[in-house]
DNA sequence: TATGAAATTCCCTAAAC
DNA sequence: GTTTAGGGAATTTCATA
């Protein structure tokens, strides 16, 4: 069951669009910026970490890194039962070469981020886990050339209207 | 100029996995995990971010959130001159609803994720940055029905081999 | 129930070695 | 690289609206 969905005020949103461009700012820079105590900040995280809600992370620069190789892989399973997209699921998340795995709207199923240190070891991951499998009905590999934006902010709540 | 490529060793590697999967973690437990002092972990912390390998952020989960609107949106350009990539480029790294914007091999230019609060929002988005701009030859959207996966973690050095 | 301020604990940071 | 010492931040307690 997934919990039962938060209702979030105007300092959640604050601090949420905060902390996803720099997780490292203090409770009291926090509570400055948004209006409240550090105490109060300090609460407001505990409770969106024990919901789940948030989790942070260290985002490493792809540039700084020799021998990366990132592709973006479309995929498409044959006409089975759930249970396979289940098992599919299950493996796309035991495999720590896959980044992100969507499940799209269209012709194709997913989309599914690797990140590799090689082509050589990009292709021997794609094989495991698309072709290897039976279910897969086809999936199509592009190598990334070049990252141009990295991040994974997401907007708690409906844009401010714009003036026409 | 990009920075000279920074030498990783044992220690680097493994300090860069644990943060990449959890940013939370202190130095001592750091410490212990690789055999190292809190210090000498936090003197290698403080050059990776001081050299812009390394940045935290918080990552929200999805599913959590209402109203979210996630797309796959690949984009081609007319053939024009690197100047108008550059701009493009500008133009992806300064919306906010772009997360994440790649440069592909093949008949794709680009992939753009896009993180939109309503259907609504995301065509308004879309238009803005890939319509109404003249230099954009065709884009295709692709809504995204579920995250299977989500995360940035990137290998920083080649897979141990495994056993045929 | 959530707040802000004070007290405590723990961690980060910068020394010295 | 380690150990040490000091300041600062995170966390808890408590009184309050």
């Amino acid at each position: 069951m997934a919990a039962t969905p938060p209702i979030l005020d105007e300092f959640d949103h604050k601090l949420l669009e905060l902390l996803q461009r720099d997780a490292d700012t203090t409770l009291s820079v926090l509570g400055d910026a948004v209006g409240l105590s550090a105490s109060a900040v300090q609460r407001r995280l505990t409770r969106y970490r024990k919901s789940g809600l948030l989790r942070q992370v260290a985002v490493l620069d792809p540039a700084q890194l020799g021998n990366l190789t990132l592709a973006a892989v479309l995929v498409t399973l044959e006409r089975e039962s759930a249970k396979k997209h289940t098992a599919f699921h299950a493996r796309m998340r035991a495999a720590p070469e896959v980044q992100q795995c969507y499940v799209l709207a269209g012709d194709w199923d997913y989309l599914v981020i690797l990140a590799t240190t090689s082509i050589a070891h990009c292709r021997e991951v794609a094989e495991r886990l698309f072709y290897d499998e039976g279910n897969i009905k086809r999936y199509d590999t592009r190598f990334v050339f070049d990252t141009v934006k990295l991040g994974l902010q997401l907007p708690t709540r409906p844009p401010p209207r714009r003036r026409k």
